[in-house]
DNA sequence: ATCCATTTCTGAACATCGTTCTAAAATATT
DNA sequence: AATATTTTAGAACGATGTTCAGAAATGGAT
């Protein structure tokens, strides 16, 4: 007693999340528009917005994809000691974002539309923090991991929103990884020295 | 032999980019619109088209602006040894910022236009640069002081860069200043470390 | 005095944007 | 067959940055 779906629902959002990540590396937000995205995808804005609302919601599910890309790439990060363990996270995030420039942009560019992010956006965030104190708490019992990692945390994202817009050179000629490395060999050093005193 | 100007050039100028700073700091670069210019500055679009050629030198002029203005800000510091002038700064770069949320953003956010920044914004950043690595360099002179002043940079852009738009509370429950003293803290920590070994 | 060349300024026009919503399309039921 | 119901298409609306044709206003020439 209806018209039949042309499109399975969970193929068609997949299908405009994935337009939406192509849109966003080729042109960054502003390429990310209601029209290219109906073009890329094979559905027509008005189908797009019936599925998602706006295209905010598009961007938000394009972010889910890439928490969820992050936490693998991570996972797979190969076992080591946490010194050098904490070197390699730091490259291989700053790697990771500047592979996805203009999702990086998606993510941390734009106004804060909801005051309350989705719940899974704050636990990716949460366990990210704390793959990255684990070690530090390994390293120095006596500190407090969560704050240290939050710092370290910030000192890489500094880098990674500097070279995302193309402006780091502006700063630094150094490369963002070296400049990743620095702010690991920085956080180690302060730590050693706290627990010299 | 010809229409009498209907507006000084440079009160016009002025008038404008007054105009686009109020704006930006009402609805940041959004809001930042031909029209509510026109509006705003009391001239009208064509007239502003003609003075600037485009929005985005508008919001460069702001940017001059607002280097100008850091500078001052920086240069009335009191004095103090370079330890507690250190912490002074980077407070201080935390405050001048927040208070220019819509500003930080036109400053950082959007496409890089040019290859090519006009002179005086690399001298802006190198002048700020230097005056981070002049402590630091007091403090141990055995360190690359002006590597060090970037990387110290670096990481508190960081935070002024999730405080601005609002995204700091996701990553720590720490407010922006804090998280600045810590990111200074932890560096006079490393150069102590470093010059212990 | 009148007209014109010249410059300044205005605002309508164009393409594009996000978003809404009417109506066409396509089926199941009556 | 007719109708009810759901899904899809795309025109329409108000806004955007930007351009540009022409209106406005003068000094100099006739």
């Amino acid at each position: 007693m209806a018209r039949p779906r042309q499109y399975d629902p969970e193929t068609l959002r997949a299908a405009v999340v994935s337009a939406a990540r192509g849109l966003l590396e080729e042109g960054g937000p502003p390429a990310l528009t209601a029209r290219a995205l109906a073009q890329a995808s094979g559905a027509t804005s008005g189908t797009i917005y019936a599925s998602f609302g706006d295209l905010h919601s598009v961007l938000i599910e394009v972010n889910r994809d890439t928490f969820r890309e992050l936490g693998e790439m991570i996972d797979a990060l190969p076992d080591a000691p946490p010194e050098p363990w904490l070197y390699a996270l730091a490259e291989a995030y700053v790697d990771f974002m500047l592979e996805r420039k203009g999702v990086w942009r998606g993510l941390f560019e734009g106004d804060r539309v909801t005051d309350v992010f989705p719940q899974w956006y704050m636990a990716a965030i949460n366990a990210l923090l704390a793959k990255i104190a684990h070690p530090i708490a390994a390293l120095a019992p006596s500190e407090n991991a969560a704050e240290r990692a939050e710092e370290l945390f910030i000192s890489v994202h500094g880098v990674v929103a500097l070279a995302a817009i193309g402006r780091l050179d502006m700063v630094s000629s150094r490369s963002p990884k070296a400049l990743a490395h620095a702010a690991v060999n920085t956080m180690l050093s302060a730590l050693k020295d706290a627990s010299d005193a």
